[in-house]
DNA sequence: ATTTTACGAAACCAAATAGTTGCATATATT
DNA sequence: AATATATGCAACTATTTGGTTTCGTAAAAT
């Protein structure tokens, strides 16, 4: 079973608890409020966000809050940094070529 | 079927190839000989990167060449920086943390 | 002209996934 | 003590996925 960010946030669903999560901790029942699935569908989406640990747990009572281990996604962030260079070099050329052009023109 | 980037990246093969062709267009074939898999599965991946609209083909006499798309990857980069911003705005929470009690110092 | 090479497409398979239903357990509430 | 609530877990199903095998086609090499 593969278990990490890539494939925690392939899913639309866990990204939109993501979201939610990302803000302030709340329990499975307090999420499904927020889609319209089972709360046991949402349960599996936490166990895999917590697989592939990106998610904390607190008890308190009978209630489990979850919240997101935001730090996890830097994984995501570390990884696409290395095209956002590319491009952002792309870039650069392009302003190169813009700005030789209006040297040639002087 | 569902088809967008995050879905795209989240297998590592797919990841694995993204990475070749981004430095330079390959055929199937030649992304091939980089693991050791079969021609035709790195054709599958590459189908529903095509239809990701992650890669480009061009022809050339019987070989295709792939290459990336890279504008695309800025989608998963627009997600994640919302993240960004949080993490960051913790950074900074946690810096004034540290300025004051070096002021408390004083 | 025949053979080899490069490729996509379809059929097939095993494993994984998303979801449901039906439990069991622990904590609140009455 | 009895009931209601919050949750996880296991079993089950349909769908998707990654991979292989086989085939057809078109271009290149012989």
């Amino acid at each position: 079973m593969r278990r990490d960010v890539f494939q925690a946030i392939a899913d639309p669903k866990r990204r939109a608890i993501i979201a939610l999560i990302a803000v302030q901790a709340m329990t499975p029942n307090a999420i499904a409020e927020n889609f319209n699935t089972s709360r046991q569908s949402i349960s599996k989406h936490l166990k895999i966000l917590s697989e592939c640990d990106l998610v904390k747990q607190e008890q308190q009572g009978r209630e489990i809050h979850y919240s997101l281990k935001i730090e996890k996604l830097k994984e995501v962030d570390a990884w696409i940094e290395q095209y956002r260079q590319i491009w952002e070099s792309r870039f650069d050329q392009l302003d190169n070529v813009l700005s030789n052009l209006k040297k040639d023109k002087k």
